[in-house]
DNA sequence: TTAACGTATGAACGGTTGTTCATACGTTCG
DNA sequence: CGAACGTATGAACAACCGTTCATACGTTAA
């Protein structure tokens, strides 16, 4: 292997071939390790069918915890375990009424991320 | 507990109180159990920083694998077994050119998909 | 053909995750 | 108050996941 160039700034592979034009735009135009990381954990979380499910639901209706058991035939246990990963990653928000915990989506985001998921999966059955 | 009516079929929970109409309005959107597990397996491969890295390089420029790997600072292995992962769910493609593979994203719905995302995560920074 | 290179893959290990079970908390109603 | 109910949570176990290491495959150039 001939000498590097000293702008090959690369230790992840012994390679020579780079096209430092490409590798260097698209390292300009990178997020952030914090908003990255955040995004991860939300598909993290998302990657769970129960999940996909009650966000699903949400996304149609407000409901409560045992609503959301009954309808996904799941334990409530489970359904509020999921919940607080859910909420932990702000995807939905609550509010009680009484004993009743009503859930709901956080934001407009998560509806659209569902809907553009489903068109993609859609396209592969 | 009094009997249960008739029309309850629920049994995950043993509680006497549901919407009803709510729980059968949003049982008749649910997504087919393929669509939600097909949707719940691609998050769960975008669950992870390194390959919501590459996948959002990719929606910038097509990439090789080595690229990849120095603009990431990640090893080669790394970078093409994550690459595999996202292939099996048809989130990249490639093109082979002699010994390199060109990886690209494999259709614009997944760009939607992280801009959308990042839309959300940014929004808690 | 042989050597070098870009890429792919299998095995294995350590860490993480989802579920269940049991129980606790807060609210409502009698 | 006390009982019943809706919800939340902690512990524990099995299953899964990402990385690394070593190696194999296919291509190119000499």
């Amino acid at each position: 292997m001939t000498p590097k160039a000293a702008t090959a700034t690369y230790d992840a592979c012994e390679i020579e071939y780079v096209d430092e034009r490409k590798v260097k735009r698209v390292e300009k135009a990178m997020k952030s390790p914090e908003a990255v990381g955040l995004l991860a954990e939300t598909f993290k979380i998302m990657g769970d069918p129960t999940r996909v499910r009650i966000a699903f639901a949400l996304s149609k209706e407000e409901l409560c915890v045992c609503d959301l058991a009954n309808l996904l035939n799941v334990s409530q246990s489970a359904v509020s375990h999921s919940l607080r990963s859910l909420r932990q990653m702000n995807l939905v928000k609550f509010r009680k009424d009484g004993k009743i915990a009503y859930y709901s989506l956080d934001d407009e985001h998560i509806a659209h991320l569902l809907e553009e998921g489903f068109r993609h999966v859609e396209d592969l059955l």
